[in-house]
DNA sequence: CGGAAATAATGATAATGATCAGGTTTCAAA
DNA sequence: TTTGAAACCTGATCATTATCATTATTTCCG
């Protein structure tokens, strides 16, 4: 059986691909560019032309948008399963956002030309690709309430469960995903400073263990208390 | 030529309801009702079942959510031609958001059996309601970005350029929108009392005019600097 | 290993915005 | 036209968060 095509790749059931029909997706399978993407490296920066949507294997990556006082706001963080480029595949317009591996990255590159004479025949693709994105502004839609209406101890609270809660932990019980200071910042959307002192905050309670950057939530319930604002 | 019919109906241009076939839509006119909507009056609550989707003919209804600390944060404002409630169709689950009339509005109700069906039947029709949703998730990230690094001073700025841009002028150059200084606060996310502070201090500087409930943009540029960090 | 660079931490201070506590104006209904 | 409610406005004060400065710690690479 060879390796490396679509119709073997599991992480396909994860996203609009498994709408795909045996023949749309042979034709994805032979047009896509497998790459390798170091931490740090990007996938595309804002104002890029996309050319096409990245398919993440392994690994995970910030979608974040500069604002005028310097600094990245981190919108989403896509990993195993997500397709990234979506949305300004499908509006035809150059990227909102950047894209920077957060962690080495394994992805699969398509090109749209494979995606797009898809979303125009197949209505089941279109309709789950359709689905994702209702589920992405769903969310977006929340993160906007909740950067507007709970305070920057809230979001961090938030952020913690929120890592937990879709990257999971390892054996020892420290979150899967390491995020430095200035991206956990960065997602809610504050100074790296004022997130470091809200987390030696959180550790002095008590809420946080930490080793190096590495991070374990030791009492998830205050957390979650401090979250929704008791 | 039968009036009221969506067939005859030129909102229709500006929304995905344009990619519909001529049975399609005839379906969906048969199905459809009419219905006047009071200012102040809500189409539908947050964690509410949507059984289908409004079509705006005229009128602005106002999306919010209520955060915990009682605070209605609104995250968009819908007018003519635009679809409310396609999110939580599409996804099949309650709605995330409240709709209310900020003023008096006409719209008709599309059961979502009507949607749902050409959903899955017509590509051209999928893909323009993906289309929309795509341009709406590039606005809530733009959104984002603006809640979490610029200040209420910057954002009510902001807020009063896409007023104008969107909703226009009357005759005398007054924004076509009414807003109360309290929504303005929630489309922005701060207090009512530091929103009608800054929309003083902008009176007194010149950059707006006001009159009553009305008001006007009376120096653009310097609006936009401040909007844009200058 | 050793040293440079990145990251994390902490203190002091200033700016921003929320909250509370009054007022005043506006507007619509009786 | 009165009157009551809602909307608007202003001041004082307090809490939150950003910013600047400096030091500690970790990480990474030759």
């Amino acid at each position: 059986m060879e390796e490396n095509r679509c119709e073997n790749c599991i992480v396909r059931k994860f996203n609009a691909l498994r709408a795909m029909s045996k023949e749309e997706l042979k034709a994805v399978s032979d047009a896509k560019v497998s790459k390798q993407v170091k931490k740090g490296e990007a996938l595309f920066e804002e104002g890029e032309k996309l050319n096409g949507v990245y398919c993440v294997r392994g690994g995970v990556s910030k979608l974040s948008k500069l604002s005028a006082n310097g600094k990245d706001q981190i919108v989403k963080l896509a990993s195993r399963g997500e397709v990234i480029g979506q949305r300004s595949v499908v509006a035809e317009e150059t990227s909102n956002l950047s894209a920077t591996a957060v962690n080495d990255m394994d992805v699969c590159f398509i090109p749209k030309e494979a995606i797009v004479s898809t979303l125009h025949k197949n209505p089941d693709f279109t309709f789950e690709v359709l689905r994702h994105m209702a589920h992405d502004l769903r969310e977006a839609d929340d993160v906007i309430v909740n950067m507007s209406q709970k305070t920057v101890k809230q979001r961090i609270a938030e952020a913690l469960l929120y890592l937990k809660n879709n990257f999971g932990e390892d054996q020892e019980g420290y979150l899967a995903l390491v995020l430095s200071r200035e991206d956990i910042a960065n997602v809610v959307g504050t100074a790296t400073e004022s997130c470091i002192r809200i987390l030696s905050e959180f550790r002095s309670k008590g809420f946080i263990k930490t080793s190096g950057k590495r991070m374990r939530i030791a009492d998830e319930r205050k957390l979650r208390d401090l979250a929704e604002g008791f």
